[in-house]
DNA sequence: GCAATGCCTTGATCCAGGTCAAGGACAACC
DNA sequence: GGTTGTCCTTGACCTGGATCAAGGCATTGC
């Protein structure tokens, strides 16, 4: 079961190690000279978190975004009954809550899970907040992002909305495509435990499995562990 | 059947108009002297629709957003069998289309049709953009703005993927509370058509009309065409 | 008047995906 | 070795909402 550990790892930001690094190259820090990113750096927090270990909850004050370094980090909604369904996983090289930094309700909309021991970087908001007001780049970068993670929420709507299960799925696997083989054929990874993935696709892990079954039965892919084998994406998804 | 109109009405904005006022009132624009604001609105356009004209399709190139001054403009996904999902109403006061100004891919991830006879106001992206660039206030406010539009959107595909139809329903019905009557009750008006309803809900017409049926008969609720008293808040949705 | 049309409701039936329950496979630990 | 736990699959059955088909009831136009 997750829990949420009696004391979060949080410690200052080492500025010779390799996270202070990668943060300094994400894109909402681009541009900065390296005194300017230094005083941002050091209101910033390394926090280290172990699996199923959670971060925040929904409904938690936001007084902070998170740049993951590694591990992963699952984004997700509960309902009232108890159900969860992943809105999105992390993955190292990328931020998660700097959108709700910037709302009237300053809570966190999503619950945040470590799915695998995980390090990330702690990033005050009101740091971000001043870098707002003296730089006008990052302005516009925050509003690009913005924007992208609006984008892909539509899409989110579109699949749950408009699409079955079965579709879901395919545009989930061909998402994850790592090779493309010679014309119809391709390699995919799922390297999210399955019951993860059903969340992420909103359906139950035993769905999951038997439209994977099907998929199999039908000749359109062949399954090893996590590697998905498509023999042909034209049939996996039809009309693209 | 809706439809494109050969031509779309589009005029410059006359200054002493009473839309000009309106758009100037607008969070988006405010705090602007008068010349600036002035400077801007010279590149607006008035763009009048019919009811059941079609402003602009998916994938279109977006270069403009769009203030509502009158009607109702409902923006929509349609899937490749062609089912369709409202995703909003856009109301009167209300701007659409503005995200989009700031992505990458240029293009409406959205249709936009006038579910009434509607006036807008066309405001070409690089207005905005230009207001930006001198404006730190406006970008404030525009970050605002997508975090209150994906916030929305989280919310959606918590109601879509986590709550059935019967809930869907009662947050629908209480986001349209127009007066509460003493402690338990209130009256909601549902002031769009039964079809639109069902398709911002995504369920079929059918569906709405049972769902609407049962609340009546469960004594939930009383219905008088489009106007909803409702006797039992409580009732209507358990867990709030 | 009475057709035609649009919008909504109702009934009968169907099906995608959920639920419940029972294993199977595999690793970790004694 | 056996036990325990985790993760996944499979089978049997159920159900919420879709689909198909048939009216009902206004409104518009002749």
């Amino acid at each position: 079961m997750t829990q949420r550990g009696a004391v979060l790892d949080s410690l200052p930001m080492d500025r010779n190690s390799s996270l202070y690094e990668s943060v300094r190259g994400h894109y909402l820090f681009a541009g900065l000279d390296e005194d300017h990113f230094d005083r941002l750096a050091a209101e910033m927090k390394v926090k280290d978190l172990e699996q199923g270990q959670i971060l925040f909850h929904r409904g938690d004050r936001a007084d902070s975004f998170y740049y993951v370094d590694s591990g992963l980090i699952e984004l997700s909604l509960i309902s009232s009954t108890g159900d969860k369904k992943t809105l999105e996983v992390v993955h190292p090289g990328r931020t998660f809550g700097e959108a709700v930094t910037f709302m009237q309700e300053v809570r966190y909309p999503v619950n945040a899970e470590a799915l695998q021991p995980s390090q990330l970087c702690e990033i005050p908001n009101r740091v971000y907040l001043d870098l707002l007001k003296t730089n006008r780049d990052a302005c516009m970068r925050l509003i690009a992002d913005l924007s992208r993670h609006l984008h892909a929420r539509v899409r989110e709507i579109e699949n749950l909305s408009i699409q079955n299960a079965r579709y879901r799925l395919a545009s989930y696997i061909m998402d994850h495509i790592v090779e493309r083989g010679g014309g119809d054929q391709a390699t995919a990874r799922l390297e999210l435990p399955r019951h993860v993935i059903a969340s992420r696709l909103s359906i139950k892990p035993e769905t999951l499995s038997r439209l994977l079954r099907s998929l199999v039965d039908d000749g359109v892919v062949s399954i090893e562990d996590r590697v998905v084998f498509i023999h042909s994406l034209d049939r996996l998804r039809p009309y693209d």
